[in-house]
DNA sequence: TCTGGGGTCCTTCAGCTC
DNA sequence: TCTGGAGCTGAAGGACCC
């Protein structure tokens, strides 16, 4: 779901796309959270309806197309998006839902080849050179694939066919909404570079600014560019890599499993907070669901860190490595804790905090030492039975004491100890 | 206009060890 | 014993992605 938007560049009058060698496909369903929320709701559609929380301060997940001709589009602050398009239908995000489509729309995938990289929940590169045999050419793979996801999920999909990862993304982004473009090899460089600077990946607005500043504004200007002027400008890397993506190089191969490197959760208030009592609740309620998420993952963490972002929207991160792996709940909460009174805050106004794990490996692969201060049946143990509750009776139905709603003001506990 | 939540990757800097 | 450089690791921040 890519918020970026370009034109297609045009291919004039050179004839059907030969797709050989293009065995990259790039699937991109079109407004997914809108049009899985719309399942449910089949007299929405063709109407403005947008996909967001209805809190003051969220923002706009997704929207149908007939919204964003409004101007609505992801990640705009709700209350703007209702200020353009005071029409549109708002309804809130159905998680369970999307994460059930797109666990159908993976299968879907697999059924054409084993090489799957998902990159979120609604698209994924498919390297379809194994299947070429079995199902034809890489164009006919991609009209099967949108066919069968429109019969069986009632929603469209996009796609790119090319012979690299970045230029099928690429492509299905210029395909959208409900289409298919297929690059040829040989025509790669001249598809590029005719593209703004700020269509190829990793080109996010500081940049194509910082390019722009530099007199850079086509991908061609960019390969045009010695690869040491771009590495002055934005890092060895970064330049580097820019150089190659604007000439079509770009090695990746599709890689079906990626490991998660961290964990985490954060929160942003309703409103500013300023009272340190509920930020060491709310730190501990987001050290309870890191630590819950790392265990259903069979994920243990070294590295604990908070992110703390005050009223005027500056950031701050802090992070602590441990001598030991962990994933208890109680643990991480002591360090995060610490972490932020290390801060010395004197009743700063605060946004939002968040809680995170880093620095993650298996469980087997890295065995929870058993702590000399710890009782035998330690907190990992409490933790497991916790999971244990959830998985049967629902999360949340464990909670420590301090999240408790008090029955005496009905808000969570009040001045509970939580160490 | 007023900015969510979940992530990844890169750069820079400081401290430590050899 | 002191000093400087290389290499590593951790910490912090920024940019980017969906």
């Amino acid at each position: 779901m890519s918020r970026r938007q370009f034109t297609a560049p045009d291919r004039g009058d050179l004839g059907p796309p030969d797709d050989t060698g293009c065995t990259v496909l790039h699937v991109d369903m079109d407004a997914f959270y809108a049009s899985a929320s719309l399942i449910s709701r089949p007299d929405l559609r063709g109407k403005p309806v947008i996909i967001g929380g209805a809190s003051g301060r969220s923002v706009v997940l997704s929207a149908t197309y007939e919204a964003r001709a409004f101007g609505v589009a992801s990640a705009m602050p709700m209350a703007r998006a209702r200020r353009l398009c005071p029409q549109a239908v708002v309804i809130e995000p159905d998680h369970r839902r999307y994460a059930a489509i797109s666990e159908a729309i993976m299968a879907t995938f697999a059924t054409i080849t084993e090489s799957v990289e998902p990159l979120s929940l609604d698209e994924a590169f498919l390297d379809v050179a194994g299947a070429l045999r079995r199902l034809g050419s890489p164009t006919r793979i991609a009209e099967q694939l949108r066919d069968t996801i429109a019969d069986e999920q009632g929603i469209t999909c996009s796609v790119g066919v090319a012979s690299t990862k970045f230029v099928a993304k690429l492509a299905s982004t210029l395909a959208k909404p409900d289409g298919l473009i297929v690059v040829p090899r040989d025509e790669t460089v001249s598809f590029l570079h005719q593209l703004p600077v700020g269509a190829i990946w990793g080109v996010g607005d500081k940049t194509e600014e910082h390019l722009h500043r530099l007199g850079l504004r086509t991908v061609a200007d960019l390969a045009h560019t010695p690869v040491e002027t771009l590495q002055r400008a934005l890092g060895d890397v970064a330049g580097q890599s820019l150089h190659d993506l604007a000439w079509g190089r770009d090695p990746r191969a599709v890689v079906p499993q990626r490991r998660e490197k961290s964990i985490g959760a954060d929160e942003t208030f309703a409103h500013d907070i300023d009272d340190p009592a509920r930020i060491h609740r709310e730190l501990l309620r987001l050290s309870d669901r890191t630590a819950a998420r790392a265990r259903s993952a069979g994920m243990t963490g070294r590295t604990v860190s908070i992110k703390v972002r005050f009223a005027d929207f500056t950031t701050i991160t802090r992070s602590k490595t441990l001598r030991h792996h962990t994933d208890v709940s109680r643990e991480i909460f002591a360090t995060a804790r610490e972490l932020y009174d290390r801060l010395g805050l004197q009743r700063a106004r605060v946004r939002l905090v968040g809680v995170r794990l880093e620095g993650l490996v298996r469980s087997a692969e890295a065995p929870i030492q058993g702590r000399l201060d710890e009782p035998e049946h330690g907190w990992r143990d409490a933790d497991r039975a916790v999971d244990r509750a959830s998985a049967r009776f629902g999360a949340g139905v464990v909670r420590p004491a301090s999240l408790m709603p008090d029955p005496t003001s009905g808000s969570l506990g009040g001045q509970r100890d939580l160490s």
